[in-house]
DNA sequence: TAGGTCATGAGGCACGTACCTCAAACTTGA
DNA sequence: TCAAGTTTGAGGTACGTGCCTCATGACCTA
């Protein structure tokens, strides 16, 4: 029976006091307003620190009459998971406007540096407290982000990292886990050995690279007699994922497994329906979109390993919230926890 | 570019308007205070429904200068995974005051019934607005269940249900699932078919009996080469555990695979690296722990399955919000996500 | 018809913060 | 030393809700 005590929250008024300075002086420091001599925001800035006071968000929010605004820019086009992030951000809205929050979705043309750049810098620090965008690395981009977080804009990548940016915050899986644990997977399913092939989207892609290094180093260290043919690339495009899949069946007819680290899953799931194979093949896909699911039912995948777009749409929530409140830095950036799914346990 | 049209989220002053009463009319309705006819309250409650309105949690706390309170039940004893769900609610704490809401935990002794009855009628309904117990299924905590309904208390299961009770919301996995799981992870592991051990902590347990069943349903329909030794019953305890594991390894040399349903880890662990074994075993438990972290890391484990403590008490604390709203009817009881981990994906 | 009960309205104060105005106190430079 | 500027204090209003008091009017019953 270890109740907390419970101790009241410090206000403004306590800091004001604490500090031996009027509400007038705290609010001038704490939203940045002009005014104050260094010497007493230094004073304020004490006491703030040692009643551990924190604004309270959500009277800030009503005070302002003002919702926190998140735009998520999400690339468009044909990738399934894309899509499947704008919906869980559709998915949260409900939730986030009972928490005074308001998010925005902008659909991008995948890999249009150019309008996310333009998106960026067109963002309205009033109209906008947070920004999270979905990106390859563009020096282009870069330079947005930096120009959007000097405006005072908090940007946060999702997916695939910025290094080297001014972004605040980082959501995403560890792909190098993600390459590790399919390994891990197929070497088990595979005790006898044999041959694995590996699609990649395309070998420029960070995250796809990732995957890859991670997957050859536990194949290598824990199953060697398992060999890899490729990695060849389908550029994430189910029609060129389903010929690449077709020509591996055929010329490999004792292929004991397939890892696609990629996208274009309806390619791979129409080439294993297609191909009748008599022993088994267990493969393993990423991302859990219609085709993928299809896949784990019909049994032509075996595992698909999942980035969780409704967990990295949460994280990114609670970190927009967390840098409204002002303790964005003690942010900690651990990742999204990987989902793992087979035709038994499918939510 | 599809920007949502900010609509202002409808306030009691707008539900008013629409009802054509005053402030405190709808005040009493929406506070369930008496002096309102039948007829006056209807139309209230129909300008809610038409504006959509939902009160504002945040403001309410405020103007009640209270936070949400909410007690949770946690069984104590060796049980590791009570621990960590134990932990889950201190790690939240922090987050959840940022947002008016305060977390206790009251530990009570592991199936004792009385106590946490007692825990359960003694909550002040001006001190707790919901309780999260864990509990198995006796007629006297479901009679303190309903009673603390009664009182005004939302009460919600975590981890295991209790269906016939007054209980709002049920936090946990789907079990049949984790045992389908289980054997479909098994069933690709063995390829040449064999023996499988499974071990529960009790037979007695409607989570162990739900992953049983599912185990039982996947190996029969998919895997009919394998076969189940067993179940036997290790209580949950590490050192009855560690016999049964250690005598099964001995008398069935040829042993494939080993799925321990329930607790004692620490026990499966230290027998399975007594045993030095030439061929591989593959063995699946529950719930990342020190031991099974251990065992994973070890190699003596091949997969974790896991209840997810802080995505548990995520939800447990989401649902009492939702709760506090009066939004909570509206609630969907889906089940949280398994965890499913191997040595490659430890977080 | 008087006295009572009940339903409802009007309005105020509080919660913690933001943002505004006005005046007072202080500092600086010539 | 005085004028001009800067810094600070005091206090108000607003946000959306809860909770309180008081007044008014409607209706019922003796």
């Amino acid at each position: 029976m270890n109740e907390q005590t419970s101790r009241r929250r410090a206000t403004v008024h306590d800091v004001a006091r604490a500090a031996g300075v009027s509400l007038a002086t705290v609010d001038r420091v704490l939203n940045g307003r002009p005014g104050v001599r260094a010497a007493t925001a230094e004073k304020v800035e004490q006491a703030i620190q040692s009643l551990g006071f924190s604004r309270d968000l959500n009277a800030s929010l009503m005070a302002r009459s003002r919702d926190l605004k998140v735009v998520f820019f999400i690339p468009d086009g044909s990738n399934e998971f894309m899509d499947s992030l704008a919906e869980a951000v559709a998915r949260r809205q409900s939730q986030a406007l009972a928490d005074r929050m308001h998010l925005a979705t902008r659909r991008i043309r995948a890999l249009d540096a150019g309008t996310l750049a333009a998106g960026l810098d067109g963002l309205d620090p009033k109209a906008c407290d947070c920004a999270v965008i979905v990106t390859s690395e563009e020096p282009e981009i870069l330079e947005a982000v930096d120009n959007a977080t000097r405006r005072g804009i908090a940007v946060m990548t999702l997916v695939s990292d910025l290094p080297g940016s001014a972004r605040k915050h980082f959501i995403g899986i560890d792909n190098g886990a993600a390459g590790r644990t399919a390994a891990s997977l197929l070497g088990r399913f595979l005790p006898q050995g044999g041959k694995i092939a590996v699609i990649a989207g395309s070998l420029h892609l960070r995250d796809h690279l990732d995957r890859l290094a991670g997957f050859r180093d536990v194949l290598a260290q824990d199953f060697p007699d398992l060999d890899i043919i490729g990695p060849f690339e389908g550029h994430d495009a189910p029609a060129e994922t389903q010929a690449l899949v077709a020509k591996l069946l055929a010329e490999h007819r004792d292929l004991g497994g397939i890892y696609n680290l990629g996208a274009g899953n309806a390619g791979l799931v129409a080439a294993l329906e297609e191909a009748q194979r008599c022993q088994p093949l267990r493969v393993i896909a990423h991302e859990l979109t219609a085709p993928t699911r299809a896949g784990l039912m019909a049994g032509s995948i075996d595992v698909v390993l999942d980035q969780n777009p409704d967990g990295e749409i949460r994280e990114a929530i609670a970190a927009a919230r967390a840098f409204a409140l002002g303790t964005g830095r003690s942010l900690a950036a651990d990742p999204i926890e990987i989902g793992i799914f087979l035709r038994d346990n499918l939510r």
